[in-house]
DNA sequence: GGCAAATACTTAACATGTTAAGTTTATCCG
DNA sequence: CGGATAAACTTAACATGTTAAGTATTTGCC
């Protein structure tokens, strides 16, 4: 009686239930809190999360530094250059290891940061009043054993099963 | 005893705290699994939420679409412009308003999403299996009262207890 | 009717995501 | 010791994210 708009006959589930989607739509009604406050100081999500990760410690390497901030190799790449150009951060190459870039935040770096981090507190305290800590906490601990639950399955199951339907 | 690694004192809570990030995370343990499949088919995610998004109706108009397939429009712009060329979708203008794109899945795009659709299906069981129906559903339904606590939020708390460190 | 404002895109410009290839330095091993 | 491999980035190329501007049509209103 109800199908929408008529559509097309596809064996797939609704969109709506799409997990991708759904953490997606979650994942930008939160930053859209955030970029504002953001770019009033002249910075992307991302090189706000690098500051977060240079601030928590003395030095990383690069490829620390990646995994902490969860940025790929070419994007981190491109934004150290240009967080070094702003003298936000500074970097020098490791002694034992030429390879090695070793990355730390600048003085200006850390006022930046002291400007910025009342604000996103501030959202941050907001969401929480809004959403409730417990079921914040919850929603955590949930997103973080489904990162856990899925991280085997990279090169088994779901390949497999994907590439099955390829013969 | 244990601060790690020294690290700067900033007042902000810890990295692993970040929602945004949480977000992230999940949504990028999920997405790796179904990545590979589409890329044998030559589709980016993007691209495969919207042929998803036409499979569900007769038509959309482009507005629509945009909300549907949670793109912003000026990359649904560049994306359809592709899908087109590719004879993937199909488009036309409203007779009624000549403003007005109004786009729909072809016959191709069908066929193509018919190959997709069975790896796409088992991977997403598998991720099922591994998680647990019963957790999944509660998640999404987090994931969903998350998006709309935060609905109206906009122009309100986050922005003002923002603001009002700017002065 | 006609003009100002709004709507529905599209284009532009710059930043990041993603995969592949390239460069430099270390490490392994015969 | 020295060549093959591996490791740690960096660069390249193309797609999308994000905000601002631009274009074509339509609406609202006097």
């Amino acid at each position: 009686m109800s199908p929408a708009l008529q559509g097309h006959r596809v064996p797939m589930r609704e969109f709506s239930r799409s997990l991708p989607m759904a953490l997606l739509r979650a994942r930008e009604a939160v930053m859209r809190q955030f970029r504002p406050s953001l770019r009033r100081h002249g910075l992307t999500e991302q090189q706000w999360r690098i500051l977060r990760a240079l601030a928590a410690v003395d030095a990383s390497e690069v490829t620390e530094l990646a995994r902490t901030a969860f940025l790929l190799g070419p994007s981190l790449s491109r934004i150290l250059r240009d967080l070094e150009a702003r003298r936000l951060i500074e970097r020098r190459t490791a002694e034992t290891d030429l390879r090695r870039g070793v990355v730390s935040i600048s003085e200006k770096g850390l006022k930046l940061m002291e400007e910025v981090a009342p604000s996103s507190e501030a959202i941050y305290a907001a969401i929480t009043r809004r959403y409730g800590a417990r079921k914040l906490a919850e929603l955590h601990a949930m997103l973080g054993a489904l990162e856990a639950s899925l991280a085997g399955l990279d090169t088994e199951e779901a390949s497999e099963a994907a590439a099955s339907e390829q013969e």
